[in-house]
DNA sequence: CGGGATTTTGATTCCAATCAAGTCCGGTGG
DNA sequence: CCACCGGACTTGATTGGAATCAAAATCCCG
């Protein structure tokens, strides 16, 4: 099978990375990166395992979590189409990784990276950049949870979802309510409450659960303080 | 605003630096670094300025945070002597950071960066090392924050940093509670409070206010849950 | 010492968690 | 096609933990 990234691939910043890793690679070289399709809420890799490859999402969302001794459990990432994760900086990963949706992914052998790095100028300095917006993702996420209200945390929430999205109008959400709680530092109960506000205030429309039309962007922008 | 550096020195630093950015420096390239004395709560750089610097911290301890517009202040990190701070991934600073206490601090022009990771093997991978290190310590400060009992992040905090302490019995906290507390998405009275508990459920001792000696460490590592 | 900032402690309030029913799909089989 | 099932979601009532409001105690630092 052969990767099909193109569709995907002009997005953004890891767009630029993939750009080195995957520019000779149209099926010649398999060896470069092997595509692997997991289904919805199967793990990917778990936290603690040996982090021998790394991953670009084709298509599906990804989330990184951790989970604490009595169930709770924390998310800290959603990865959509284009993505990267499971780049570590140890040995092993500090996260696990699961599918929230059907995925197809490449996984590449991490091994070929430092190799990378130091051989090619152009490779290290996106690699850099990579790192550096990954750094970036998190602080905004950490930024995301300390002291803000239900109403803010949701509303930056959806922001990020509808700036990601090509319609900003209406944004498709692949995870649960569970999935975004966990992700806000909220109960499925306060997030669901707060959307029926923001329904009730006229800022989105939930036509479906999943389905989310935003009727006044600037309100919701306000919403994220 | 410019930084306002109380400032005088322009020695070269000859060690205490990054080993990658001055491996080779002995004296002979007072143009890789100029050091500078910030003292206590000034400001070092503000969200939005443009990024043409950055700084690794001789001693002292710096926090980077960001402002809302109801006041509410959000820390993001703390950073002390060896830590490298204000490295951004776009044009301008995303958060502001500021002296919490009396700091000296050496300083790099940005644009040696680019010409260092695309030439030097050794110091884009170290480039690359610190960028993925500083991704680990925001997804771990979010991971801090989302869904935890005041008591948890403050058994968190307080590992941290006897951690990063030689004397691992005593830790001498530079910061006041509200640093504390905005670092940690808590009030000031929170902080104590959770603090006071802990010293009466013997965990540990407050001498001084700043000053906390583990009493029982591996208590406080499961109170981190 | 003295005075202001920092910290601690206390009383009350409020937001989100918890506990508890419902409701709404989306799929499945009769 | 439709009835039913089960998981996901919403809504309601109550509780609980941290915020807020308020005041005292302590620590610096001159």
């Amino acid at each position: 099978m052969a990767p099909q990234i193109s569709a995907t691939q002009s997005r953004t910043e890891q767009g630029l990375l993939a750009n080195i890793f995957l520019r000779q690679d149209t099926s010649a070289q398999p060896h470069m990166g092997s595509v692997q399709n997991v289904s919805q809420d199967r793990e990917i890799f778990a936290e603690g395992d040996h982090a021998d490859c790394f991953f670009k999402i084709v298509s599906g969302v990804v989330r990184t979590c951790k989970f604490l001794a009595d169930g709770r459990r924390q998310i800290d990432a959603f990865y959509v189409a284009g993505d990267i994760f499971g780049f570590e900086a140890g040995e092993d990963y500090q996260l696990s990784a699961e599918a929230v949706t059907d995925c197809t992914l490449i996984v590449y052998r991490r091994n070929k990276i430092d190799a990378l790095a130091g051989s090619d100028k152009i490779a290290s300095h996106e690699l850099l950049a990579f790192a550096m917006r990954g750094m970036a993702r998190a602080q905004a996420h950490s930024l995301l949870l300390g002291r803000r209200s239900a109403m803010e945390k949701v509303a930056g929430f959806l922001l990020t979802w509808a700036q990601a999205s090509a319609n900003r109008k209406t944004v498709s959400l692949a995870m649960t309510r569970q999935d975004i709680g966990d992700y806000l530092g909220l109960t499925i109960e306060t997030v669901s409450r707060t959307l029926s506000q923001m329904e009730r205030e006229n800022v989105i429309d939930l036509p479906t659960a999943r389905q989310i039309r935003v009727r006044n962007l600037e309100m919701l922008e306000d919403m994220a303080a």
